[in-house]
DNA sequence: AATCGGGCGTACA
DNA sequence: CTGTACGCCCGAT
């Protein structure tokens, strides 16, 4: 959190993707966990549209959020699924399925 | 294992 | 401004 800049958007997003940023490598967060944090554990829906809405794969690390069953769900960035698996691997992350 | 509805917010007409 | 449709989902049946 030094200089980490966000791109503009809506309130929720902005909120969304710092929760993100703030992910450590090598760790994954879930997107229940991170609608929780952002305090609105029921609205991982909306949750899940705003890390779908994020424009920089690079700043934000959006591929270390997964689902709840440990599966990767989905991946709007380049590559699709495919790259967000192997970002993960790539971090020394086990991915399941 | 597969299917359905639910909760929240954004985008579009 | 009001209504409808959709999503990188989740939980229950």
């Amino acid at each position: 959190m030094k200089g980490i800049k966000i791109p503009e958007g809506t309130f929720f997003q902005q909120r969304v993707w710092r929760e993100i940023v703030k992910i450590p490598r090598g760790s994954v967060m879930t997107y229940k966990a991170l609608a929780t944090r952002i305090g609105s554990p029921n609205a991982v829906r909306a949750v899940a549209n705003a890390v779908g809405a994020n424009p920089l794969v690079i700043t934000i690390p959006c591929h270390r959020v997964i689902r709840s069953d440990g599966t990767l769900g989905g991946y709007s960035g380049r590559g699709g699924v495919s790259m967000k698996r192997k970002l993960l691997r790539d971090e020394g992350v086990e991915v399941a399925k």
